[in-house]
DNA sequence: CTTATGACTTTCA
DNA sequence: CTGAAAGCCATAA
């Protein structure tokens, strides 16, 4: 279990240590799993989520390169993910039926975790 | 093992 | 600057 634990698990551990309030970008958490290339694959652990992880992933808190959700295609509505940024005190702001969120001031730093 | 898909990113036109 | 295409990583069939 200690040799390779799947990329799923992995991207799910760093998504957990993401703190409220902020946000994390699919290349970052990549990055940190295996390589910034991954973001792709990042996205795909984050959609197999099952709803037993729903609730413990804060997968809301995670986001593309832009600030911007890009989850209109999934069941889970963006209104919804921007619901709970808001509720954990991240500035979401609506734009062109798009959430943008500041990166500058919401992005998650891993060396200060 | 090869092909296809994707909650992404970057580059070319 | 805006829009389209290719690329990279991992999983499923």
């Amino acid at each position: 279990m200690d040799k390779d634990k799947n990329f799923f698990q992995k991207v799910y551990e760093v998504v957990k240590k993401i703190p409220a309030g902020k946000v994390a970008t699919y290349q970052q958490v990549a990055t940190i799993v295996s390589t910034p290339r991954a973001a792709q694959a990042v996205g795909w652990a984050l959609r197999a989520l099952s709803e037993n992880q729903l609730a413990v992933v804060p997968w809301q808190r995670v986001i593309n390169s832009k600030g911007m959700i890009s989850i209109e295609n999934l069941k889970a509505p963006k209104e919804y993910q921007a619901k709970l940024l808001k509720d954990e005190g991240v500035e979401v702001r609506l734009v062109e039926n798009n959430y943008f969120i500041d990166l500058k001031k919401y992005l998650w730093d891993p060396h200060t975790n």
